[in-house]
DNA sequence: AGCACGCCGACT
DNA sequence: GTCGGCGTGCTC
């Protein structure tokens, strides 16, 4: 009897498989379960995904697994294939991408089994609450007075709740407790009347049976969520599961409460900030079939619901849909593949679709649904561009936004002024005319690069000095565009000490409930100044939000990123949804030091679907995607020698691959590119782009070519890594 | 990715 | 004399 070998799949960054003589009293495995397994000097838990009589390998190199753990596959079988294709598509180690799309505690090889959910119970009298002091530990007591609450409940209803939770515990004046099925209290609230356009999309997506993919295109405040919430209703009535995806942790809470006031189900939210007990607990149930409902962030796209029968993904056009590190999956193409596997209906909702799905409509892969009327009360935002030319600025800011912001606050209303994305890289820009330096052989923005003083162009070797005078209108007055908007805040309590200003940024909001404190107190509605970057466009409800001033604009229409258009598009059209919303009618200010600019232009006075059309041309006549096909080989290393020496080496084997397949030319590569952003962690970045006219040519190159790079030992310890369809190309 | 093995500088 | 720096090589 020969014993049974084992393809065993580990989460480490090889494109292989190991082979594993299995435990000694193991006769047979499941494909997809997991398995410990000693190696080199550790122990790791991998996944089986074969099972062979023999094996190449060495009888002195095979070492024997330690222990299955699962007797069956620990994925649904439609969420296996999804995984594999991933694995395949973005050119990933399979070990990885399984190991991704589980919790920490089973990745670490924790049992299945449904330890429960930690549950709070109240267990003090009139006169013991009436003792207790802080605040934060009364109001839990007052959550708690009538019902016994879970880690999500408190979540969602209290921001950093553990800390007192901890205080009460300490005095005994709350027990906490384990439940294995716990179903929370859920209320069923009848929805509004639907419109006649939510009318027609509701039903398209109810009587759609099998894979069907729907592009909800509706503007801000078109009701996208109460088509959202019909379409669940009807498949959770039919005994199915449902995935709600969002973009951002931030848009949890809000989304959850809507969900839970109106659909009678066990739901639960799946997002970076869970504990590692709420994450397995989640998944499992989703399992098993006690939860019917999960709303969640990116990685839920992996969330293994029994009998999923829709899949809503919103803010569709989101950027934070594709990862940036490791695994660089889009959780919306997987979605797509996902619903395909299961063969269901999936919705993609946005206000600005990308174009990507704008493109799938007019080949006729997806249908579109459209909601194009506002609620009664809303109004759409007079939009208009400040021409920032000859203006005297002060910090970035031109008189007229002053006054505006000066106006606005007299008049009770809030102002925001929202920052573009910082991080692109410098360029040389004209205060009289508002003309970047260009360069002359590419028809590219020349990067500033500010200790050296000199301009250099990304896409080929020039590299001058600069220049005292605008080429174009021979001005004096230069100056730096991508930088200097930092003092905004102190401007703003110079000018304006007697209303408060509030920043909201990555930096201001990284703890745990901070955001959601600053945006309760705006929805207060006193007037304030808030400072914001583009998170404040992402579906947060200001009622009393009275004006938006937009810098930086400019950034977005001379970058080395061919999506830095369409981003700018969708982020200035959603924060005009932002203002609105408002009571009030909203005033968008744009600040250009280009205000003829043609895409300006649209944002401000044509509708997005228009502006899209146009990029879409763009698209098509420059060959990007998606008319194009990308990927990028993005490589860091300390030397800048060892760095393009790596990168030239990669295009050159690129390039002589290429004659091989006898796929000349079919791929352009651009590079060694530097890297956008200043260099991180005290490493140089840069990258080379490829670009193909077939999906199939690029993935055919770029599969041998990567495993061969992975082969090679790279001298100067250089880093790198594979990104399909790139999202950002910095 | 880890982790071990291996060969050169400032510490008890 | 040896603790430890991280270069490079391997993992069934």
């Amino acid at each position: 009897m020969t014993d049974l070998i084992l393809h065993i799949a580990l989460p480490v960054p090889l494109l292989r498989h190991f082979d594993y003589l299995a435990p000694l009293d193991v006769t047979a495995v499941n494909v997809g379960a997991r398995v410990r397994v000693p190696f080199g000097a550790r122990r790791m838990i991998g996944f089986v995904v074969g099972s062979a009589r023999s094996t190449q390998i060495a009888p002195d190199k095979i070492k024997r697994a330690i222990e299955v753990l699962d007797a069956q596959s620990i994925f649904p079988t439609e969420l296996w294939d999804t995984l594999l294709f991933a694995a395949r598509y973005y050119h990933h180690s399979l070990g990885e991408v399984l190991a991704s799309a589980l919790p920490g505690n089973l990745r670490e090889g924790k049992t299945l089994d449904q330890k429960g959910l930690l549950m709070f119970s109240k267990r003090a009298n009139d006169s013991q609450i009436a003792a207790v002091r802080g605040a934060k530990q009364k109001a839990l007591l007052a959550l708690l007075a009538n019902e016994d609450l879970s880690e999500t409940d408190l979540n969602l209803a209290m921001p950093a709740w553990r800390t007192s939770m901890k205080l009460l515990e300490g005095k005994g004046l709350v027990q906490r407790f384990q439940v294995s099925h716990y179903q929370p209290p859920m209320a069923k609230l009848d929805g509004p009347l639907l419109n006649a356009e939510q009318a027609i999309a509701v039903q398209a997506i109810n009587e759609a049976r099998g894979f069907k993919p729907f592009l909800l295109d509706g503007i801000t405040g078109s009701g996208k969520t109460e088509v959202y919430l019909r379409a669940a209703l009807d498949v959770l009535a039919r005994g199915l599961a449902v995935l709600v995806l969002v973009p951002e942790i931030g848009l949890t809470p809000q989304t959850l409460r809507r969900f839970r006031e109106r659909l009678a189900c066990a739901q639960a939210v799946m997002h970076s900030q869970l504990s590692d007990g709420e994450r397995s607990y989640a998944w499992t149930q989703a399992k098993t079939g006690a939860i019917r409902l999960v709303l969640g962030t990116r990685s839920a796209v992996f969330a293994p619901l029994k009998d999923l029968g829709l899949i809503i993904l919103d803010e569709e056009h989101d950027g934070s849909y594709k990862q940036q590190d490791s695994f660089r999956y889009h959780a919306r193409d997987l979605a797509l593949k996902r619903a395909a596997s299961l063969k269901i209906p999936i919705v993609l909702g946005s206000a600005t679709p990308s174009l990507e799905m704008l493109k799938a409509v007019s080949e006729g892969r997806m249908q579109s649904v459209t909601l194009t009327q506002r609620a009664a009360s809303q109004q759409i935002p007079a939009q208009s561009l400040v021409d920032l030319r000859n203006q005297d600025l002060q910090e970035g800011l031109a008189p007229r936004s002053l006054v505006a912001i000066r106006e606005s606050l007299m008049a009770g209303a809030q102002v925001l002024i929202l920052r573009n994305r910082r991080g692109f890289a410098a360029k040389l820009e004209c205060h009289s005319c508002g003309h970047v330096a260009q360069c002359p052989r590419c028809d590219r923005p020349l990067t500033l690069h500010r200790q050296a003083g000199r301009l250099r162009c990304h896409y080929c070797d020039l590299n001058q000095g600069l220049r005292d005078e605008c080429s174009s209108c021979k001005s004096t007055e230069l100056f730096a565009l991508g930088v200097g908007t930092q003092r905004v805040e102190e401007l703003m309590q110079k000018l304006f000490p007697e209303w408060p200003c509030i920043r909201i940024d990555r930096d201001s909001v990284s703890q745990k409930g901070s955001l959601e404190d600053k945006l309760d107190t705006l929805q207060l509605g006193q007037p304030c100044i808030v400072i914001g970057t583009q998170m404040m466009a992402k579906g947060h409800d200001l009622p009393e939000l009275g004006l938006v001033i937009v810098m930086g604009a400019d950034d977005g229409l001379h970058s080395e990123d061919f999506r830095a258009s369409e981003r700018l598009a969708q982020l200035l059209i959603q924060v005009a949804g932002r203002a609105g919303r408002s009571k009030r009618t909203g005033v968008v200010l744009i600040q250009t030091h280009q205000p003829e600019n043609p895409l300006l232009q649209h944002i401000a006075y044509d509708s997005y679907a228009n502006i899209a059309q146009r990029l879409l041309a763009e698209r098509v006549a420059t060959e990007f995607p998606p008319y194009h096909f990308a990927a990028m080989l993005r490589a860091d290393a300390v030397s800048l020698l060892a760095l393009n020496t790596f990168l030239n080496n990669a295009k050159a084997k690129l390039l002589q691959a290429l004659v091989k397949l006898e796929l000349t030319g079919s791929i352009n590569v651009y590079g060694p590119i530097p890297s956008g952003l200043a260099k991180r962690a005290g490493r140089y970045r840069a990258q080379l782009i490829l670009i193909a006219p077939q999906r199939a040519s690029l993935h055919t190159a770029v599969g041998p070519w990567i495993s061969d790079l992975r082969a090679e030992k790279s001298p100067g310890n250089v880093h790198f890594s594979l990104d399909i369809d790139p999202y950002d190309f910095q």
